[in-house]
DNA sequence: ATAGAAAGCTTGTTTAAACAAGTTTGGCAA
DNA sequence: TTGCCAAACTTGTTTAAACAAGCTTTCTAT
């Protein structure tokens, strides 16, 4: 499905890197080598080296060649990196999922609100409460806003199935960008309630604002992980 | 200093977002236009863009223009994001600090270490155990590995003023990428003897790789942070 | 008046070329 | 043999051009 050229050889790459093809360690051909096996231009093989860069696969060397540096983690925990569903999540580590609705009402965005979400003051929101299990264990509480504007008729059916699914697939609203925080917070009367939290007394939280991709922020979203299902990947390039 | 075209006007552009003389839900001006005032090709603004996008500061839309979406964080909290010493955030927060260390020994990687840390078995390395204090409050509990061969000598004295200095500065190693992965974790005997940790009985821990600009691995981290003053910050983009 | 085509914007992809700058190799001269 | 320099690699930056594709405005024909 990838209909620029750039992102197939990316996508062939990356492949490749973690098949080891092109192993820990290992110098990758040059840029003038991979130009002949791709048939493209330099330019469009930089540019799929330059974003397996920026994902921590590559490490190129001015004047040595482009090291790969990835390595394959352990597909044991739960991990969560990118812009991704609960359902998009568990389905990449094999799990199986369901979601319960805890709360589903409307309100117009207060001044508070408004401050804490990003929305306009004033405007019409969803919020949205819900418990997600993963093989039969209660392990995420989701806490939504959605703009009405932008993600109409919400209804519980659709959110116990996947809301991103509707959002993309059905509204035809294609999702972009999301600015996040993590914190660890104290449990909540509400996270005591839902989640089997045991003896932790805290949690990972997750928030964020998402944009779709006109810029408009469609959607406040919080999730309070239960700590020993929770692990949160990054690559940061240190930039001089 | 930026000595390339496009990194100087990525900071230009990146100040007048952050000004907000571009301002949340502006449109830019188009790559055209920016091409005329800052006297360039259009493929040196678009590398300027697309790292603003990047970094969610810009959201761009196929034939309409490029929309900003930079709002501003509140700068109370202790933010945590790219690659960054204890010092340089705590300096960009107007904080003092200062670092004690706990430990500091020699050791050759055993094979149980070699895994958890991604250094090769018999490797030589320094382990190191500082606790780092905020306006005089202790709040971090950093256990560091480092590869003796690439970061040798390393002593107290360096370990309580900045590594990372030491390393770029004195060694003239320039750190390039690193992997890392967050979880939330049980207190441990030792976050409790040396973190003021009140009725928390978890932490933030950021577990990392740090690679150098030769693609050659020397540092295996754990950060352990008291949960109060902990925030990571992060920027998404939803690939199709 | 309205629908629809066309023109003129916008961003997205790809190529080609030239040069800059860092590293390695190989050969030449002392 | 040793030291040094030049040649031949490597990646990094910039320009120019052409075309694709999405969106908005304008004009035209019905």
């Amino acid at each position: 499905m990838p209909k620029a050229k750039y992102e197939s050889i990316y996508h062939d790459l990356k492949h490749k890197i973690e098949q080891e093809e092109y192993a820990y360690q290992d110098l990758m051909p040059s840029e003038n080598r991979l130009t002949e096996v791709y048939g493209c231009s330099r330019n469009t093989i930089r540019r799929a080296l330059s974003e397996l860069a920026s994902i921590g696969y590559l490490q190129p060397m001015h004047g040595k060649g482009v090291r790969v540096i990835y390595t394959p983690v352990p597909q044991s925990e739960f991990l969560i990196g990118g812009i991704e569903s609960f359902k998009e999540s568990a389905a990449r580590n094999h799990l199986t999922t369901h979601t319960k609705v805890i709360r589903l009402e409307e309100l117009s965005a207060t001044r508070v609100i408004a401050k804490k979400t990003g929305f306009p003051e004033g405007s019409l929101l969803y919020e949205l409460h819900r418990i997600r299990y993963l093989d039969g264990q209660p392990l995420i509480l989701d806490i939504n806003f959605f703009l009405q504007e932008l993600v109409p008729n919400l209804t519980v059916t659709i959110a116990e199935k996947s809301i991103y699914d509707y959002i993309e697939n059905e509204l035809g609203m294609p999702i972009a960008t999301s600015r996040r925080h993590m914190t660890v917070e104290h449990a909540t009367r509400e996270d005591e309630t839902y989640l089997a939290l045991g003896d932790y007394n805290c949690l990972a939280v997750i928030t964020g604002r998402v944009f779709n991709a006109d810029g408009i922020q469609f959607e406040y979203t919080q999730s309070r992980h239960r700590p020993d299902f929770f692990c949160f990947q990054d690559t940061a390039i240190r930039t001089k």
